[in-house]
RNA sequence: GGAGAGGUGCCGGAGUGGUCGAACGGGCUUGACUCGAAAUCAAGUGUGCGCGCAAGCGUACCGUGGGUUCGAAUCCCACCCUCUCCGCCA
C-alpha cells in the first residue's frame, strides 16, 4: 500500500481528471519521455475501478440506512432481531466490494505514482543529454599559459584535500577538506546565502536532514528512485535527504495557502546524500560525484499563471552566483528525455572546468508545475469564495558548492599550484586571499 | 529513557456505540437596521471522490494505520505527535 499521509485517498502525479477522460493523450504525451504508458490497460482498470467504486458506495448507502432504522427500532423498543440478520449478509455483501475496491485502487495508486510529470510544450524534444539545448552561454573558458590541473592535483598539493583518509573512514565517494581549503568551501556557501536572501530576497529555512517516506512520495523520489537513497537504520522509515528540495518543499505540505502568501521563496543550505547506485565508474576521481555534499537550494511556491516567469527568475538567481564569481558557464535546456522525473522543464547550468575541458553542471532548476503540490496536497485559495487550487513548486540549486568549490580551484589556479580567492568570497576568509601549500 | 495527560472543523470547546459532518461559543461571508460605523437580528460558512446540465443526491474523512460491531468521533491494538514532571544532553 503506498502512503499518502492521510491527505488523500488518491493522489495522483498527473492530473486524475486528464487520465480519466483522455489516457491516450497522456500515453502520447509520455511517449515524448521515451516513456511507455499503457493506457488501455489503464482504461479498462479505471473503469473496473468506477464500475466497483458505485456497488460499493450503493452498498453503503443501504448499509447506513438500515443501521440507523435498527438504531431507531431499538430506541422504541422494537425486536430487532431480523433487521440484524439482514444486516448481518449485506455486511458480507459489502466486505467483499471493499476488498475488490481497494486491491484495483492499489494497482490505480501504483500506476499513478509511477507517472512522470507532463512535459512543458517548449521543451526540445531529445532521447538523451545529447540532446540538450544550449540556451545561452556566459564568458569566456580562460587561457592559461600553463596546463591547467584539476581540483585533484590542486587540492592534494595544497595538501589540503584527502580522498585517501576519506575512504578509510567511510569508503569511496567521500573527501576530507582541511585548512584554507575548506574555508573555502564554506566561504562559498556562506556568500550564496547571503546573496539570496539579500539581493534575491529569499527567506532562509532550516531543516532536518532525516525525512520520513511521506516528504519523498511528495517530491517524487519515492516510490521510483528508492535505490537512490541512504535510507537509516532505527525503528522509523527514515531517509537522508537527497537534496533539500525534499524537505522545503515539503514545508507547506497538506495546507492551503492564502493567495497573499505566494510566492515563497526559500533558500536553505544542507548537506546531501545520494547513494548514487547505477553511476559506478562514472567520475570516480575527485569530487564532482560524491555520497555527500553540500548545496544551496532555491523553492519557489507560486500561483500556477507565474511558474513559467519564476523558472526563469529563479535561474537567473543560480546564474548571478556564477557570475559573481566569474565563473563562465553556459545555460543548457534539458531536452524531453533527460527532463527529470518531476519536472516539466528544466534549465541546467552547467560551468567550465578548466581541468577537464569541458562545461559539466553545477546546478539544475526545474518547474514541477502541479505535480509535486498534487503530491503533497499544497493548495492556495485565490479568493474567500474560491474553491483551494494546487499550486506550482519549483527548485533549483543555487549552486551545488562541492562543484563550485572545483570549478573555483580550476578556474582561480596560478602556475605554481596556489589559487586566487574570488574577491567576493573574500569578506569569508578570515583575511586569507591566496590558498598556498 | 521513566511517569502522567491529551490529539475533534478557521479558533476555542462539547460529544464514551445508533437519527453526529459533528452541540455551544468565537471568527468569517451575506442580508436587515444605520448617513456611516459599532451593537443587534437572520441566514450561510470544510475537503476529496462518484452520479447529475444544474439544483442536488450519495460516499469517505473527528492524529495515522489496523481491528471489533448490523452500526464507531465514541470500544480494542499498534504507531506518530503535543503538553507536564523526572533523568540525560549540544
Amino acid at each position: 500500500m503506498i502512503p499518502c499521509g492521510g491527505l488523500g485517498t488518491l493522489a495522483a502525479m498527473i492530473d486524475p481528471k486528464l487520465l480519466r477522460t483522455d489516457a491516450t493523450a497522456v500515453a502520447d504525451a509520455l511517449a515524448r519521455r521515451h516513456f511507455h504508458f499503457d493506457a488501455a490497460r489503464y482504461e479498462a482498470l479505471e473503469s473496473r475501478r468506477k464500475t466497483i467504486q458505485q456497488e460499493t458506495e450503493a452498498l453503503r448507502q443501504r448499509r447506513n440506512e438500515s443501521a440507523k432504522a435498527i438504531g431507531i427500532a431499538k430506541g422504541k423498543g422494537e425486536d430487532i432481531e431480523p433487521l440484524l440478520a439482514a444486516q448481518k449478509t449485506a455486511a458480507d455483501e459489502l466486505n467483499q466490494h471493499e476488498v475488490a475496491l481497494a486491491e484495483i485502487q492499489s494497482e490505480l495508486d501504483e500506476i499513478h505514482f509511477g507517472l512522470p510529470n507532463l512535459l512543458d510544450d517548449d521543451v526540445p524534444d531529445g532521447k538523451d543529454e545529447q540532446d540538450n539545448v544550449e540556451v545561452r552561454l556566459w564568458g569566456e573558458p580562460k587561457v592559461f599559459d600553463f596546463e591547467p590541473k584539476d581540483h585533484i592535483d590542486l587540492g592534494e598539493s595544497l595538501g589540503r584535500l584527502d580522498f585517501e583518509t576519506a575512504s578509510r573512514l567511510s569508503g569511496a565517494r567521500f573527501a576530507v577538506m582541511t585548512g584554507s581549503l575548506a574555508t573555502l568551501h564554506r566561504a562559498l556557501i556562506q556568500f550564496m546565502i547571503a546573496t539570496h536572501t539579500g539581493a534575491h530576497g529569499y527567506t532562509e529555512a532550516y531543516v532536518p536532514y532525516l525525512v520520513g517516506p511521506d516528504a519523498l512520495y511528495g517530491t517524487g523520489q519515492l516510490p521510483k528512485f528508492g535505490e537512490d537513497l541512504f535510507k537509516v537504520a532505527g525503528d522509523r522509515e527514515l531517509y537522508l535527504i537527497p537534496t533539500a528540495e525534499v524537505p522545503v518543499t515539503n514545508l507547506m505540505r497538506g495546507q492551503v495557502l492564502a493567495p497573499d502568501q505566494l510566492p515563497l521563496r526559500f533558500a536553505t543550505h544542507t548537506p546531501c546524500f545520494r547513494s548514487e547506485a547505477g553511476s559506478y565508474g562514472q567520475d570516480t576521481r575527485g569530487m564532482i560525484r560524491q555520497h555527500q555534499f553540500e548545496k544551496v537550494e532555491l523553492v519557489h511556491v507560486v500561483a500556477p499563471e507565474d511558474s513559467s516567469d519564476a523558472l526563469e527568475v529563479l535561474t537567473g538567481h543560480a546564474e548571478a552566483i556564477l557570475q559573481a564569481l566569474d565563473l563562465p558557464y553556459r545555460v543548457v535546456a534539458l531536452c524531453a528525455g533527460d527532463v527529470g522525473f518531476s519536472a516539466r522543464k528544466t534549465f541546467d547550468l552547467e560551468v567550465w572546468l578548466p581541468g577537464q575541458n569541458r562545461y559539466r553542471e553545477i546546478s539544475s532548476c526545474s518547474n514541477c508545475g502541479d505535480f509535486q503540490a498534487r503530491r503533497m496536497q499544497t493548495r492556495f485559495r485565490a479568493g474567500p469564495k474560491e474553491k483551494p487550487q494546487l499550486v506550482h513548486t519549483l527548485n533549483g540549486s543555487g549552486v551545488a558548492a562541492g562543484r563550485a568549490l572545483i570549478a573555483v580551484m580550476e578556474n582561480y589556479q596560478q602556475a605554481d599550484g596556489s589559487i586566487v580567492v574570488p574577491d567576493v568570497l573574500r569578506p569569508f576568509m578570515g583575511g586569507v586571499e591566496v590558498l598556498k601549500a
